[in-house]
DNA sequence: AGCGGCATTGAAAATTTTTCACTTTCTCGA
DNA sequence: TCGAGAAAGTGAAAAATTTTCAATGCCGCT
């Protein structure tokens, strides 16, 4: 028995009941060996705490990678954090691997193939960090940062604009230029998008003494704020200004607005949240919530460099301000 | 001298005049050695073809990977396009990369970046490939392919909707509907969607001896689409009918006439190129070109995954045919 | 000038990977 | 069904690589 207590293959080839060469075959990807073998030593490798040198090499590689997992590519307020974050990361010599999760999939499913490669930090955007997921980054010591979302269930680091903040300022907005007939299109209700821009938006309200007036769910995209506008302004007594809790159902909505000969914002005001850049385009010419993007990924890849955060911690919130953005929708 | 012709590290330690161990050194990341006896070494050792077995692995794991350098992620094009190609990627057990180009920056400078992780295979969208990265991919036997792009200067696997054959649709179902004042909103001039998607457009107009009536730039964008169609919809004598070489700037283009009153389709049918999802918003009811974007990742998966297409060949390129998408809007 | 700390290095020890002969299983054709 | 050949898997041993450790050189400080 060696003085050295550093685990060698020879202790790992004793545990498994198997030759060396066994293995050496079984933490080589092309090497020959059964595929149950190869599990049952991979197995009592981990439990031993020994990694091939190798393998050693491909992670230590590896970390040079940070993967983000994303719920929604498609929501086109996220061509700019994409862009942005791909850019910073690259800056700094790293790669970003991207993953989309399939439609109502949950990041469970999902875990083992994203982490197989050992990123040295994963990215959880517009999907739901589940607690097999933390844990698993967590063992591996690889970092989480959920960006744009909170999560109050697991204890992991998240950077997300203020939407409890963002929705405060459109109630104020709306009170101030006089409004008391107020709507509201809200996202998906169990999200805390969703939830945290209602909050706010609610409670200014409230604190005025005013009622939200109409409200319906629009599923955050463009048909669902169009069905969802077509009802509040369906009513015998409609809104004179809704705040749709992000920008494609406000855009949805003013387009229901057109069809109807109501006028955009001297018929009714619509605020929306998130700045995409359709909000600017002369059709719309959309107040909103404008989410501070560049912060955001700054901030994400900081908690990710800061040497004193460790993955096992329990992580870190920062919320950033968003700031109301003027246009003519109100 | 072994009877084998297969490198080893004594040979190229003996190359480059140093022990075995610093050969050894020399292929491990974190290994105590002078910074350029390492790239000596390193520099001998590819000379020879000697990889190391731990840097051979970690290149066999990063063969599961995929590279997708774009030039463009903010185009509203892109999202569908990176969604899905990721979740093909992901579905076949590989990861997918995202390298986003600077903007005016060729991919020359981001080329070693690229390569570092020994990718499978690179796909290039929205960019210029050049000559410096084609023959590195070829040298590491990494298969690449353009995506959405053609190029004529260099022999390389290319997967695109026919925009030639777009144009033409697109003039064929302006004549048809009676329209001889005929204008164009061009893209960037030396780009191969520009010219292929003009080229189809004037040949049928030409075949049927009309000529464009007039015609701008607008940069593909959507301040570059309105300036052009002030300056279209300013003229004297207007065009009735204006085809947009993409979607966002047809887009802006409505806007602009909307502003001046002009009635779409009555007063000037409008048609672009791409079918992103804004061109389904009620606000605008495009008519475009849909591009096959589903049967364009499959391809350029294909290509990649063919074992009968090397690395070193010539290069296929396949052209898809898009599909006229008839909306409100001509 | 001397000492301590750090970085680098090659020889040698330790470890891992590859080779090769052997065994077992699978496939195909008669 | 049977037999031959091919393919897959295996461990012992040879070959190769990685790690250890002692030595050297350099730098900064007292």
């Amino acid at each position: 028995m060696p003085l050295t207590n550093k685990p060698t293959a020879k202790q790992v080839a004793h545990a498994a009941g198997v030759s060396i060469s066994a293995v050496s075959r079984a933490f080589s990807p092309n090497a020959p060996i059964d595929h149950q073998k190869r599990k049952r030593i991979l197995a009592a490798a981990e439990a031993i705490g020994y990694v091939s040198p190798a393998r050693r090499t491909a992670e230590i590689i590896a970390e040079g990678t940070i993967t983000l997992v994303a719920g929604d590519l498609l929501n086109p307020f996220y061509p700019t954090v994409l862009d942005l974050l791909a850019r910073r990361v690259q800056e700094s010599g790293r790669q970003l691997v991207v993953y989309a999760l399939p439609a109502n999939s949950d990041v469970d499913a999902a875990t083992d193939q994203i982490l197989a490669s050992r990123p040295s930090a994963v990215i959880v955007t517009s999907a739901q960090l589940t607690s097999k997921m933390a844990r698993a980054c967590r063992q591996h010591q690889i970092k989480v940062v959920l960006l744009n979302r909170v999560q109050r269930d697991i204890r992991i680091n998240a950077v997300a604009c203020d939407n409890y903040q963002g929705g405060r300022d459109v109630g104020r907005l709306l009170l101030e230029r006089g409004h008391r007939k107020i709507g509201f299109i809200g996202g998906v209700a169990n999200t805390s998008t969703h939830a945290e821009r209602a909050r706010g938006f609610r409670e200014v309200l409230a604190e005025a003494g005013v009622r939200i007036h109409a409200q319906a769910l629009g599923d955050f995209e463009y048909p669902g704020g169009y069905r969802a506008g077509q009802a509040l302004l369906s009513m015998n007594d409609p809104p004179g200004a809704i705040f749709c809790c992000n920008d494609i159902m406000a855009l949805a909505l003013i387009d229901v607005a057109r069809e109807r000969g109501i006028r955009v914002p001297d018929d009714l005001a619509v605020v929306g949240f998130d700045d995409i850049p359709m909000a600017s385009w002369n059709a719309y010419r959309l107040t909103t919530v404008r989410q501070p993007v560049e912060l955001m990924v700054q901030e994400a890849l900081s908690l990710i460099d800061d040497p004193n955060i460790k993955p096992t911690d329990d992580g870190i919130t920062r919320m950033l301000t968003g700031s109301l953005t003027l246009r003519n929708s109100s």
